[in-house]
DNA sequence: ATAATATGTAACAATAATGTTACGCATATT
DNA sequence: AATATGCGTAACATTATTGTTACATATTAT
């Protein structure tokens, strides 16, 4: 397993190109070029920020013919969620609204 | 109302330092100094960190006399929050965790 | 075999981030 | 009034980030 630090993932997530590429990737599996396309930078801009995803272990890919597949690993998300909810408690009145959307998430897969 | 992006409170927040600014201010109002002392580096470092708080909104500062206090506004990691929890769903796992978390967080205030 | 396609890397340029020391200014102390 | 304290900014050095164009490599198509 690759494993990341808190660092490497925090830094992944600063950029906004980054952010959305995951965003992306949320909708399932790309090749790369079509990751690329959906971005005003260079493809060689957007190969960067795939590998420093794929080292923040954000992302993986399998090779497919002569494309390259990418897709979300969600899982080291988990860190900034676990800093940014120490805070929760200073919203405080989010937490009903919190409740509710994790009420709502759990009926919606049974 | 300051008002920060998105953009800046995730880069304020990928810093460790920042962070850590961040945690001790959870604990209450600290003096500039006193922030200082915590972290390895210079005070004058230090004072750019808590300039890039200030212009993330993520701080308040107020004089009282001749020390500057910093407080936590922790509101704009809202933004971060906000964007991490759309990838709660792939956890899954979690949700029955989180929903007990936000459970016993009412019970307590109630 | 040759050409086209898909992708990553190298080399470079420009800018942002991070740290340091020296300094200036306001407030408190003696 | 003179000195000490607390804190921010200026100027500078170093490294990281982000982008570009040119190139190398692997796979598929003709």
């Amino acid at each position: 397993m690759p494993a990341s630090t808190e660092e490497e993932v925090f830094r992944a997530v600063a950029d906004a190109t980054r952010r959305e590429i995951l965003d992306l990737l949320s909708g399932g599996e790309r090749p790369a070029g079509e990751i690329a396309d959906a971005f005003p930078v260079s493809r060689p801009a957007v190969s960067r920020h795939l590998r420093m995803l794929r080292e923040a272990d954000l992302v993986a890919s399998r090779k497919e013919g002569r494309r390259r597949l990418y897709s979300l690993n969600p899982e080291p998300l988990r860190k900034v969620d676990e800093w940014v909810s120490r805070y929760e408690r200073f919203w405080g009145a989010s937490l009903e609204r919190l409740k509710a959307h994790v009420e709502r998430d759990r009926k919606r897969r049974e």
